[in-house]
RNA sequence: GCCCCCAUAGCUCAGUGGAUUAGAGCAAUGGCCUCCGGAGCCAUGUGCGUAGGUUCGAGUCCUACUGGGGGUACCA
């Protein structure tokens, strides 16, 4: 529809030259009987041509020379808005487009060659996954699931960090939690890790070493069984709610490789940094932020700033077109410096986006949960899924901006999952895979020969929410937006139970009949797809 | 103090500068199966935090304020 409308404008320019100037948008109206499209190009030009937006109007709809089989009636409303109104029968013809294309009609050809990668979860590994994560692992894999809907190449990527004082702080809490357990006394500081994990693992170490360990270093074996143990954990995790990283960048690489010294170095050269008090600082101030900051500490040991810059310089080294960077709202400080040092060496910084998430509040019993990786108090992802199930976890992460807290009622997920929005879904999917085996033991197959004669409003209203699919994959993908699918597949779904309520398939003229059924499978094949979007399963039966 | 995010119906949230009429789910009330899946459909709504500004046109953009969340380390 709307390519036909772009087609339609671009050879009306070589009668009325004045359209080139104007960005043309066409928009779905909010109201219905604004026509199936509508386009504000008239109000715009009016400013520039110092005209009426009516008059601009006028001319227009004289001068597009339209195919009225395609095209049933062009009006000008309101102040200038040109709306159009698409045949039935032309409507109809994109269930036969749905059909053939199937499980890549959505997809896009637009950025094909070009590769992106998603960074995302890095979490270092003192502790199993929590809800906040989770948010962070959905979008992050929902993110990248959509850029290879638009042609990107996509690599995931999990950075971690394996070193510093958080891990040492680990290997300490195992130790204490493991000489406990041998009957030792012990002082265990407020700021150690209190979960129960800690516990499971200093007494898998006994189990297996009995006493010998109580000479050895916190941060040798207890570290590195800590460190074992809980990436396991966020293996199995991931894997629950079917995510594949590509790759898991240990920040250790990047001394190993000299890459933290040579950019200490780099900077250096370009008089980007200096000493002071036996630190290295970074000149931000001098790139746009607002202070410096330290880079290296007066201990010898570099802050997260280094090699979080070195990181993303292996990223452009790795060739990325687009580089996607997932954090929760609590790490919003870090990245302007980070973008400041890219800047600073002549990287283009727009390759690198940013997006940031707000964090995911658990209300349980009508309290909301305080959460802490440091405190026991806090629910793992794993004891999420185990309540719920992978698809609704993926669902509810997605559904919402990412700008917005998200409010997760845990004992609504618990309880009342038929309340969920990601069962109204499935339903509809599967209810039409019980219409096709139905309507298959009566003799009927979906045909593509009379589509014409799905006129009903009800049918109509389907038919121009299939043409939208690709267009909402398109914006969610360009604008990182996951819960846009949501919002759409919900309202398809709608539309679809409201035609399958007024308009019957067995007892109708075969012709008729069957090109309802085609309009089924046209609509089950979009839920899928956007479905698998979102990484959330489409049952036959349910 | 400064920086980022948020404020829309009883609750949870959509809303891509457009149309005298701002939507959905949940909750509440009342309807709809001699009929393909009732996990469904239909009906019922005193709502855009406050005050200015930009614009032909503002829930949407700008400024200030109020309220909430997160930051502002030689933690990440």
């Amino acid at each position: 529809m709307k390519n036909y409308l772009f087609n339609l404008f671009k050879t009306t320019q070589i009668s009325l030259p004045y359209l080139k100037e104007a960005d043309i948008i066409f928009t779905v109206p909010v109201q219905k009987d604004h026509g199936d499209y509508a386009t504000n190009v008239s109000m715009i030009l009016a400013k520039k041509l110092k005209r009426k937006p009516l008059e601009i109007a006028n001319e227009i709809c004289t001068n597009l020379k339209y195919d009225d089989r395609i095209i049933e009636k062009i009006e000008i409303a309101g102040p200038g808005f040109i709306n159009f109104y698409f045949t039935s029968s032309f409507n109809s013809l994109i269930i036969k487009e749905v059909i053939e294309k199937k499980e890549i009609f959505g997809k896009w050809q637009k950025y094909s060659g070009k590769k992106a990668m998603v960074e995302f979860i890095s979490a270092n590994p003192t502790g199993p996954l929590t809800v906040g994560h989770g948010r962070n692992a959905v979008v992050g894999d929902t993110v990248a699931n959509l850029l290879e809907w638009i042609g990107y190449t996509v690599d995931r990527e999990y950075y971690f960090n394996n070193a510093g004082r958080q891990m040492r702080v680990l290997g300490d809490s195992v130790k204490l939690r493991y000489l406990e357990l041998l009957g030792e006394t012990i002082q265990f500081p407020d700021d150690y890790y209190q979960g129960a994990y800690i516990k499971e693992i200093a007494a898998k170490l006994k189990k297996e070493n009995g006493d010998r360990l109580v000479n050895e270093d916190a941060e040798g074996i207890f570290k590195q069984a800590a460190e074992k143990e809980i990436f396991a954990d966020i293996m199995t995790t991931m894997k629950r709610i079917q995510i594949n990283m590509k790759n898991f960048y240990n920040e250790h690489v990047l001394y190993e490789e000299g890459k933290i010294k040579s950019l200490l170095e780099l900077f250096k050269v370009k008089n980007l940094s200096y000493e002071k008090e036996n630190a290295v600082w970074l000149k931000l101030s001098e790139l746009g932020n607002e202070q410096d900051k330290v880079i290296v500490k007066s201990s010898g040991e570099p802050t997260y700033r280094l090699p979080d810059i070195a990181y993303h310089i292996t990223k452009y080294e790795r060739g990325y077109d687009i580089m996607i960077d997932l954090f929760g709202s609590d790490h919003n400080a870090t990245y302007p410096d980070v973008l400041a040092g890219l800047r600073a060496l002549g990287y283009d910084e727009s390759k690198v986006k940013v997006l940031i998430h707000q964090f995911v509040t658990i209300m349980e019993k009508g309290e909301v949960v305080k959460m802490s990786t440091r405190k026991a108090n806090y629910i793992t992802l794993d004891e999420l899924i185990d309540e719920v199930g992978s698809d609704v976890v993926r669902y509810f992460f997605n559904m919402r901006s990412i700008t917005s807290h998200l409010n997760f009622d845990l004992d609504l997920a618990k309880k009342q999952s038929d309340e969920n929005p990601v069962f109204y879904l499935q339903y509809a999917h599967a209810r039409i895979a019980s219409v096709l085996r139905m309507t298959k033991d009566e003799g009927l197959v979906p045909s593509l020969d009379d589509l014409n004669l799905l006129a009903t409003k009800e049918e109509q209203n389907v038919l121009k929410k299939l043409y939208e699919f690709p267009d909402v994959v398109l914006y969610a993908a360009e604008n990182y937006e996951t819960h846009r699918v949501c919002i759409y597949l919900e309202e398809i779904a709608a539309l679809f139970h409201r035609f399958y309520t007024e308009c019957r398939i067995i007892g109708s003229d075969k012709r008729l009949a069957q090109a309802r059924i085609a309009l089924c499978v046209a609509v089950q094949v979009v839920l899928r797809n956007g479905l698998s979007i979102l990484g959330v399963n489409a049952p036959e039966k349910m």
